[in-house]
Formats: structure tokens, sequence, C-alpha cells
DNA sequence: TTTTTCGTTCAGTTTGCATTCATGTTTACG
DNA sequence: CGTAAACATGAATGCAAACTGAACGAAAAA
């Protein structure tokens, strides 16, 4: 999954981009208002963090021309603490949710997977499809309740495709949500990895969890069931 | 595991926090308020011990800042014996326990210890894992039966990853915890750790307790299971 | 003092794994 | 059928992350 950080501080803005890199998501920084709706307009991003303390265009302006443009994706705001109007604004302006500085990182990871877990219509961290579970706190997969042992990328692949159960996912969906902005667009990748997951996910190739939709994608789904 | 002493006597700071370096903990000092506030926002203690006479801001506000920051770690509060009040406010606050003073160091320690484990989800001092059983009060190690001979260091590391056994603990995560702020961020001494872990857990390499998740950080989990 | 213990650094090596490449296999459709 | 495009797959590559053994040096112990 690939998240922007917005935050001038660069320390701090260093400070969460490798946090959330080591949590396994896909980071991109902008550090200032232009930057930020600039990359926030081209980039399909799943989730972003934003001061809303910047220099130039602020934050809340930022969140707000995002979703005039339509945009969706879930946004957390960083407000200083006591700035009760900040908050407010935020709020108002279309952010999801708010943690105010100084922050502890724990809690801005607890708040990101919540809204992250909610923008991909699910009630809990764990899903389950027949023999098939994602934890997706753990990032760990088990069939028949033993765990598998997948690669962070493998893991991602999965993951995206198995939010979406049911739906067709396109390769380049797939590259954008999975890889920065500099991916080499014809690159086979997907499908090396959609072969290593069907070869580790189900070695004797009975359930066929993921189906390929020729000219269109992949559709993760279980049984003969459309 | 990383300790904030917040008292504004020298002397008594000093005594405490000799006294828990030999324990085996880091600490770091804080001798008013602010700084206290300060330090307790910035890093990511795993547990406080706060004098709640301290002049200027006091350490029933100290609590009252840090709670409202979203600040979990337990908190231990002193207060001058017969200051009923005090006691009282400071729970109020969000500390956790208590002790009057004047203390005597066992005391303290055993409610520290108490304090510690509970934060940590256990029941007990004791934790299993398979054969491998650590005794958090005593700090030691034992592999079917047989005592570990762990240096300070090395029990701390193991112990910081089998208290979260399943999970992935990543190497600033452990730094954080296992060192106090002025560590140099481009060293490997995890990684040797680690190592030597390893080889003293399980020279023959058959339980392989520690699992390496690269790019991420180790996990700690026996077989196969989660 | 000398000796030992341990945390830490360093250099060299190994390994895991993302990515590419070459080749094989399926499918759609004329 | 035939053929071209789309997809699958096994092996090869390259590089950064992780491992490791040795050495150093500070502090504790003897």
């Amino acid at each position: 999954m690939r998240m922007l950080i917005v935050e001038d501080e660069a320390q701090l803005r260093l400070q969460l981009a490798q946090h959330f890199s080591e949590a396994g998501w896909v980071v991109e920084e902008a550090a200032d208002g232009p930057e930020a709706l600039y990359m926030g307009s081209e980039h399909p991003y799943d989730l972003a963090v934003v001061d809303v303390g910047l220099p130039g265009v602020s934050g809340v302006e930022v969140v707000r021309q995002w979703r005039e443009q339509g945009n969706t994706f879930p946004v957390l705001i960083l407000t200083a603490r006591g700035d009760w109007q900040d908050k407010v604004e935020g709020l108002e302006a279309g952010a999801d949710d708010y943690v105010t500085k100084p922050f502890h990182l724990p809690e801005v990871q607890a708040r990101i997977n919540a809204l992250h877990r909610r923008s991909a219509g699910l009630a809990s961290d764990r899903v389950s499809f027949g023999p098939i579970t994602l934890d997706l706190a753990a990032r760990t997969v088990a069939v028949d309740g033993v765990a598998l042992d997948l690669t962070t990328f493998e893991y991602n692949t999965l993951e995206y495709l198995a939010t979406r159960a049911g739906t067709v996912v396109s390769k380049t969906e797939l590259t954008e949500h999975l890889y920065d902005q500099d991916f080499d667009r014809d690159s086979n990748v997907i499908e090396v990895f959609i072969g290593r997951l069907r070869k580790k996910i189900d070695p004797q190739n009975t359930l066929k969890p993921i189906k390929t939709v020729r000219g269109a994608g992949y559709r993760f789904v279980l049984d003969g069931s459309r």
C-alpha cells in the first residue's frame, strides 16, 4: 500500500517514513503544500498523513483541494497540541482523523491501521476465505491454520487482491498501489509474483484462489462461485 | 527496557538511577516538570517513575499531560507519606501505582516489576515457548531446563523479542527501547546480538526461534505456528 | 596492577529476494 | 486450424540487507 507523508520538518518526516516503510508501506514524501497538492493529484495513494502546520499552503488547504478534486483516500492530519481550531478545520476540510503533536508512533500506527481497514470496508484485522486467513495487522497468512512464509511483496500483492476479493484487479492498478512512481512500466513482476503466490498458497492447485481474467487482470475468489 | 526517572532531589534521583541501571534498565533522568514533559513526549519509554512533589509543574500535572498525549507507558508515582491527596490525584491523572516516601528500594523494585509485567500483558513472571523459558524477575533463561549464560544486553534483546512473540520487531524499535537517545543509528549491534543469541539458545540450529523478516526486523516464534 | 568480561566496531562474506530475461503455454479470434 | 497477443514459468542476475569472526577498548573484577 502506498502512503504520502506531508510534513515540512525533515526529521519528523524521515522518522515517519522509516517507520511505515518497516511496516510494509510504500512511502512517498512531500515537504510543502504545493508539492503535496501535486503528488496527491498525480498518484493514487491509499492513505495520506498531513501536518496542518505547513508553511505556505496550509495542510487544511491541501486536504480541501484534494477533496475538491474528488480524491477519496483516507487522510490523517497532525495538529499542534491545543490548536483546537486546526483540528476542527481539518476535519471539516475532509480529513478522516487527527493526532495531536507531539505524538507517539504506536498511536499514529493504530489510527492508520484503523483508517486503512475502514477504507477497505473491513470490520476486523482478520479476513478469511475458506481455508485462507490473512491477518492484516501482523501481515501474516495462514492456509488451514498453517502459517505461510511470504516475502514483503508477495504479501502486499496478496493483501491487495484479497481485500478486493471478487473484483477484477488490473496489473496497472497493482503496480500503482504496490510501487512508487519510478516503476518500470513494462515489467512482468506482477505475473511473477502471482505465480509464486499461487504456488505457495496452493501447491496442489486445488483451491485456485487467484483467477486470471485475460486482458483485464486478476480476481481473488474461492470455490467455483463466479 | 528504557525507564524515565522524574525526581528533583538529585541524591534520590541518582540512587534510583543507579539501582535500576544495575537491574538492567536503560535509565534516563529528568529533574523538573518541563523536562519530564519534553522527554516523555519525545521518547518511547517502557516505564516512568515520577515524584509528585516537583517544583513548578507538579508530577500529577506531568502524568495528566502525558496521558492526554496518548502516552500509555506505566507510571509509578512517589508521594510523601501522609499526603493522601497527592496519591489520589496522581492515580486519577493516570498513574498506575504509587509508593510513599521514604520508601525501601526493594518495594519500588517489586512494584516496577509488576507494572512492567502487566504492561507486557503477562500474568506471571515466567514465560515459556516450547523448551525455552524466561524468568523476567530473575532475568534468566533456560532451554530444556538448562540455564543459559546470557549477558545483560543479550538478555534484554531476547526479553524484548520474546514478550512480543509472533509480531515483527524492527531493529529501530529494538534500539529505541534498549538504548538511550544518543545511540549510533548506523551500528549493527543488534545484528551481532541476534547472532550471539541464536548461537546460545540453539547451538544446533534446530529450534530457530528468532526469524529474520528481511527489511522489517525480527520475529520470535516457535514451530510453524503463527 | 593485571586479568577478564562484554559491548561495540569493522571488514568481508553470505544470502534473500526483487527483478529481468528467455522460453513455453494458453486463449481469443480470424 | 493458424497465429498473435497475453500470460506463465524456470532460471539467471544483481544488489542491498543481514550475518559473522575477529579485534578493540572500556570497565569491572581479581
